[in-house]
DNA sequence: GTCTATATTGTGATAGAC
DNA sequence: GTCTATCACAATATAGAC
């Protein structure tokens, strides 16, 4: 584990990247592993190859990094879902987005992981601006959900609201045990959270004959 | 936030309930609400309602309290869903097991969300022993969607590993939103998330008359 | 932009009285 | 079983030279 980060840390520094752009990646690797709290300036400093001390050139606080990686997390994944959701959705599109989504997450996933689960080491400001950050994140699956529902595409028995988090729930748990190398790669995965989501686990012919259309 | 961990310990400990017995459930709390490593003894002591030093007479060290809420999540939850399912399993006995699941998680959510949260801060020897538990729990479900795909009630285009993996995603993600007495109650909770991963969030019509038996 | 050296605070944990 | 007092150390962050 230790060898993934200072192997990933020795490859940028090699490329000859600058240390303030590499601070970020850096940090979210470090963060992904051993949670913000237990990630310590001593250990971040290492991987980048400097001193404690010159990390503080580059940053003014810790904190400011979990902001940076949280923002950047949050205005990547929104754009990339935006892009992928038409005027008006077919199912079709719902399984793209999906796909987009799980692609995202596990491309990025060190600053997705960190978002989603060191939010609350931020300051109560910096908490507050990217809670809002996530609830607009949440409010573009919701509406599509929403949309989906009216058009007869979603079941409509439960509120858009928690279908869009029974979405987010098994999307995005991946994080927690996806590695990229295995024996599932990403496409496959998303290929999968979307049938599951769409279609359910449930045998076809206990369905009817519809199933895969 | 505070004050809900705070009147929850004032409850216990107005109620005579000992010291010892109340260090578990307490730092359970408090480690789900801030993290374990960003919790301190200090708070932990204020949260009793004795000084930090006093702490030790129950405990070694602030890992042991982690090690232990890990241990009684895990031996919890095992328990439970065991019991739930039979020898040769049905549609219906998923469903079952599904909202056992989810009451569980949900019933005990402290102990839970820090197992499956906050598990790295243990020590080498204790995360063994732990992750050893988990994946106990990881087999016996899969184990059940295994017999499902060869009963031809789950689908069998996935391997039995990837969907385990898709139920525990929807399933353990909730420890995140879910609070106790929104607009959602946990039995309803339940019987979504066995829905949505059997039927799929699809609209009947789009998969055929025979949705909802 | 990085360094050495240091300030300052907070941490888990212990000693020993009551 | 809890207390007061304290230790030893690690944390973030700063000062100022190069």
């Amino acid at each position: 584990m230790n060898d993934a980060l200072s192997s990933e840390a020795d490859v940028s520094s090699a490329a000859g990247i600058p240390t303030s752009e590499r601070i970020l990646s850096t940090s979210a690797a470090l963060f992904r592993e051993k949670g913000y709290a237990s990630s310590t300036t001593r250990e971040l400093a290492e991987l980048l190859g400097i001193r404690k001390a010159s990390l503080y050139h580059h940053i003014e606080t810790k904190e400011e990094i979990l902001y940076q990686i949280c923002i950047a997390s949050l205005t990547r994944i929104i754009d990339e879902i935006s892009k992928s959701i038409p005027a008006v959705v077919s199912q079709d599109d719902l399984r793209t987005m999906i796909r987009s989504h799980v692609a995202e997450i596990v491309g990025t996933r060190d600053f997705h992981a960190v978002m989603l689960t060191e939010m609350r080491g931020l300051t109560p400001d910096h908490l507050v601006e990217v809670v809002a950050l996530r609830d607009r994140y949440e409010e573009l699956i919701r509406d599509v959900v929403s949309q989906s529902q009216a058009l007869g595409i979603l079941r409509d028995d439960f509120a858009a609201k928690y279908l869009m988090l029974c979405l987010l729930n098994l999307l995005n748990w991946t994080i927690f045990w996806f590695k990229p190398g295995g024996d599932l790669d990403a496409e496959e995965l998303g290929d999968l959270l979307a049938s599951v989501f769409l279609e359910g686990a449930s045998q076809m012919s206990t369905l009817g004959p519809e199933r895969g259309l």
